[in-house]
RNA sequence: GCCUCCUUAGCUCAGUGGUAGAGCAGCUCACUCGUAAUGAGCAGGUCGUGGGUUCAACUCCCAUGGGAGGCUCCA
C-alpha cells in the first residue's frame, strides 16, 4: 500500500500503482469524470500514470491551467492525427497548449498548401477521430528508438528536436495510429474532447528563426462541452465588436491613408480633441506632482544618438537619416525624447538640493517597424508618448519609483482600470554581455525596484531576462473589460544615458556627481492608451473624455427653437452638446444616439416648452425624468467632478 | 520582411466568364410624432491599381498597393 496526500492535508492509502483516475473514481465518479490531469509530487502527470510511492497528489479540474494544458495539448494530438490522415508524409514541427487552445506547427511537404478552406475538413476529421474514444498510452523509449521512429517516417523536424534531449527522459505518447514525441501530460483518451474548432492558419519560423523554414501554423481550441465552445465563440464575437479600428472607424476619431503612409494615424477632429483632453488632464496632474514640462523638436543630429547609444543599438532598423542640402549634416527623426531631455538638463547647472528633477514631455517618436507588423493604433510608425524622466540623486531612487508607481494607480483608477498587474523585467545574469553598465548599478536598480513595488504592494511577477539593455524595468498590465490584457505603463532605471551625456550636480560635498535617470510612460502612448480604452468601454468613454456629452432631440420641429436655446445654453456651459433636428420620430433619434453612445440624451416635446425644462435619459440606464437646464448642468458637472476629481 | 487569407457604394456584405445588387447611412418629399428603427422617392461604385489570357474579365493568371491573422521584431 502506498500513502496519498491530499492538498488539503488528508492522506489516504491506496495499492501501488493506482492511478489519479482511479483515486478520483474513490472519491467519486462524478469528479473522477471532471479531473484532466493530476501534479504527482509536484510533477505534472497523465490521470493514467500508475503512481508507485508515497506522493502528494493534487486532480486538475477543467478551472485548473494544468487542466486546460492538458486538454488542449491533448487537443494538438488529436488535430496532428486528423492532418496525417488528411495529408499523408505531413510533417509535424512542435504542437503545445497555449494561452487560448493549442497550435501545430507542420510542413505539408513540397508544393503542397494548407488553406482556410481546409480548416472545415480538419475540424471534421478530429471529431470523427475523438469519438473513437482511443486511449492515449505513454511510453518511455530510449533515443535511439526514438530517432529511428521519426527517422522511417522522414520527419526532419522531430528528429532535430530528438538529438537534442537527453537519452533516458523521452517519452512518446500514442493514440489510435498516430504517435507523436512528447513530454506530456494527456488526456486518458480522446472521448473526453467534445468540442471542437480549428481557428486559423498562420506562418511560424521553425523553432521561431526567421533564417529557417516557414512552416504553417494551424491554431484551434477544443472544451470539454459544446456550451463553453459556445461562450468561448461569442467572446471572440465581442472582442471584434470592441476592436478598436472599427469602433475608431465608426466614431470617427482617427484614420488611416496610404497616401499618406502605412502605420502613420491621422486623428480625426472627435479623436484628436479626446487626445488633447487626455493630454490636459494629464498636464495638470503632472504640474501637482512636482513635474516640468519640456518640449523639444522632432529630429535631433545624429551624433545625439550616437552619444546616447540609439544610433549604434538600432540605427540600421531606423527611418533613414535625412541630410541637410547645404551643409551636409545628418539627421535622425526622434525615435527617443530622453537624448533630448539630458540636454535640457545639461543646458543648466544643478545642486543636489534641487534634485530630483521631473521631466516631462508629450513627444511624438518616429520609429520604423516592419510592416507586417502594424496594427491600428496599438503598433504604429508615429506615436506621441506621455513620456518623462526623473533625474534624481541615487539616494532617491526608491522614493522616486514609488512616487511613480503611485501616479500609475491614480490615473489607471480614473481610467477605469481596477484590475491590474505588475511585471519586474530583470536582467539575465548568464548573459552579461547584452546590457551595458556596472554590476554594481544593475544590482542596486534592481534592488531599488523590487522594494518599491513591495513597499507598494503591487501585485507583481518577475521576468528574468527582460530588461532593458541599460537597465532593469517595471511594466504594468491591465485587464479590460472582457478579460484581455494590455501592457500600458513602464517604469526604467538607467544609469547608461547620465554617463554617456555626463549629467552632473553639484553635492553637498561641492563634489561633481551622476545623477540617475528613471524613464517612465504611464499612458505608453497616447495612440495606444486610447486604443485600449476604446477596447475596454467598447466606446462608450467616461464622461468627462467622450467626444459628445449630450444630444438634444426634439420630438417635432415645432420645438427646434426651444431645443436650439438648450443645445447653445449647454455648449456655453462646456457640455459637449449635439442637436438631431431631423424629422424623425422620436424612437429612432433614440435610437440612432444611443447607438452613437452619446451618455446623455435630452428629448425635448411641448411640456419641456411649457415647463422650461429638459427630459433626461441616460445611455443604457433609460429615462432620468424632467429637470431644469441648470439642474441638468449641475448633475453633468457633479458625475465628471466623480470621474476625475476636482 | 516572411506565411495564409482578404480587397465590390460612406458602412456591413451578396454576386456571375456575357461590362453590378441589398440593408444601413446620405439627400428630397410627406408625416409633426413622447423614450431603441414612419413611409415614399432619389442619388451613390470605371468592382484597390497595372498588366496578361479571352470574342468578352468584377469573375481566370501575374505583378503591385492596402488590410487581417500569425511569425520575427519592439529603444
Amino acid at each position: 500500500m502506498i500513502r496519498i496526500t491530499f492538498p488539503n492535508g488528508s492522506v489516504r492509502e491506496f495499492s501501488k500503482g493506482v492511478s489519479s483516475y482511479e483515486i478520483a473514481q474513490s472519491i467519486s465518479q462524478g469528479l473522477a469524470n471532471e479531473v484532466y490531469s493530476a501534479t504527482v509530487n509536484g510533477e505534472l502527470w497523465d490521470l493514467s500514470r500508475p503512481v508507485e510511492t508515497d506522493a502528494t497528489v493534487r486532480l486538475h479540474k477543467w478551472d485548473d491551467a494544468e487542466a486546460k494544458h492538458a486538454f488542449w495539448h491533448s487537443s494538438a494530438h488529436l488535430m496532428a492525427e486528423a492532418l496525417e490522415v488528411l495529408w499523408p508524409g505531413i510533417k509535424f514541427g512542435i504542437g503545445p497548449a497555449v494561452e487560448n487552445g493549442f497550435y501545430y506547427d507542420v510542413d505539408p511537404g513540397d508544393g503542397k498548401v494548407i488553406t482556410d478552406a481546409d480548416l472545415p475538413l480538419i475540424e471534421e476529421k478530429m471529431k470523427e477521430l475523438a469519438a473513437k474514444n482511443s486511449p492515449i498510452n505513454r511510453s518511455v523509449v530510449s533515443k535511439k528508438e526514438a530517432m529511428e521512429l521519426f527517422t522511417a517516417k522522414g520527419d526532419e523536424y522531430k528528429t532535430e528536436l530528438i538529438s537534442e534531449l537527453e537519452d533516458g527522459t523521452i517519452t512518446l505518447y500514442r493514440q489510435g495510429n498516430f504517435t507523436d514525441l512528447c513530454r506530456g501530460p494527456h488526456l486518458r483518451d480522446t472521448s473526453q474532447i467534445k468540442a471542437i474548432k480549428v481557428l486559423s492558419l498562420a506562418g511560424a519560423y521553425w523553432r521561431g528563426d526567421e533564417k529557417r523554414k516557414m512552416m504553417t501554423r494551424i491554431y484551434g481550441i477544443t472544451f470539454p462541452k459544446q456550451k463553453l465552445l459556445d461562450e468561448y465563440m461569442v467572446m471572440i464575437e465581442e472582442a471584434r465588436k470592441r476592436d478598436h479600428r472599427r469602433i475608431g472607424k465608426d466614431m470617427e476619431l482617427f484614420a488611416f491613408s496610404p497616401k499618406v503612409g502605412m502605420g502613420l494615424p491621422l486623428w480625426l477632429p472627435k479623436g484628436a480633441d479626446m487626445k488633447q483632453r487626455l493630454i490636459d488632464f494629464m498636464t495638470k496632474v503632472l504640474k501637482t506632482r512636482g513635474y516640468v514640462m519640456v518640449s523639444t523638436p522632432h529630429i535631433g543630429n545624429v551624433d545625439l544618438y550616437k552619444t546616447s547609444g540609439h544610433f549604434e543599438k538600432y540605427g540600421a532598423d531606423s527611418f533613414r537619416p535625412i541630410t541637410t542640402p547645404q551643409e551636409g549634416e545628418t539627421f535622425m527623426l526622434k525615435p527617443m525624447n530622453c537624448p533630448h531631455h539630458c540636454e535640457i538638463y545639461n543646458a543648466t547647472p544643478h545642486s543636489y538640493k534641487e534634485l530630483p528633477i521631473r521631466m516631462a514631455e508629450f513627444g511624438t517618436v518616429y520609429r520604423y517597424e516592419m510592416s507586417g507588423e502594424l496594427h491600428g493604433l496599438t503598433r504604429v510608425r508615429s506615436f506621441t508618448q506621455d513620456d518623462a524622466h526623473h533625474f534624481c540623486r541615487p539616494d532617491q531612487l526608491k522614493e522616486e519609483f514609488k512616487s511613480i508607481i503611485d501616479l500609475v494607480q491614480y490615473i489607471f483608477k480614473i481610467a477605469g482600470f481596477n484590475e491590474f498587474t505588475a511585471q519586474i523585467s530583470l536582467r539575465d545574469p548568464s548573459n552579461r554581455d547584452k546590457y551595458i553598465g556596472t554590476d554594481e548599478n544593475w544590482e542596486k536598480a534592481e534592488q531599488a525596484i523590487i522594494e518599491a513595488a513591495g513597499e507598494k504592494n503591487l501585485t507583481t511577477t518577475i521576468a528574468i531576462g527582460e530588461a532593458a539593455f541599460y537597465g532593469p524595468k517595471l511594466d504594468f498590465m491591465v485587464r479590460d473589460a472582457i478579460g484581455r490584457k494590455w501592457q500600458l505603463g513602464t517604469i526604467q532605471v538607467d544609469y547608461n544615458l547620465p554617463e554617456r551625456f555626463e549629467l552632473t550636480y553639484n553635492g553637498s560635498d561641492n563634489q561633481k556627481h551622476q545623477p540617475v535617470m528613471i524613464h517612465r510612460a504611464i499612458f505608453g502612448s497616447m495612440e495606444r492608451f486610447v486604443a485600449v480604452l476604446i477596447e475596454n468601454t467598447a466606446g462608450k468613454f467616461p464622461l468627462w473624455l467622450t467626444p459628445d456629452q449630450a444630444v438634444v432631440l426634439p420630438i417635432s420641429e415645432k420645438f427646434n427653437d426651444y431645443a436650439k436655446t438648450i443645445f447653445n445654453l449647454l455648449n456655453n456651459s462646456d457640455i459637449r452638446t449635439l442637436i438631431d433636428d431631423r424629422s424623425e420620430k422620436i424612437g429612432k433619434k433614440i435610437r440612432d444616439n444611443e447607438l452613437k453612445r452619446i451618455p446623455y440624451l435630452l428629448v425635448i416635446g411641448e411640456k419641456e416648452v411649457e415647463a422650461g425644462t429638459v427630459s433626461v435619459r441616460r445611455q443604457g440606464e433609460g429615462d432620468k425624468g424632467v429637470m431644469k437646464p441648470k439642474d441638468f448642468i449641475s448633475l453633468v458637472r457633479e458625475d465628471i467632478s466623480k470621474e476625475i476629481g476636482n
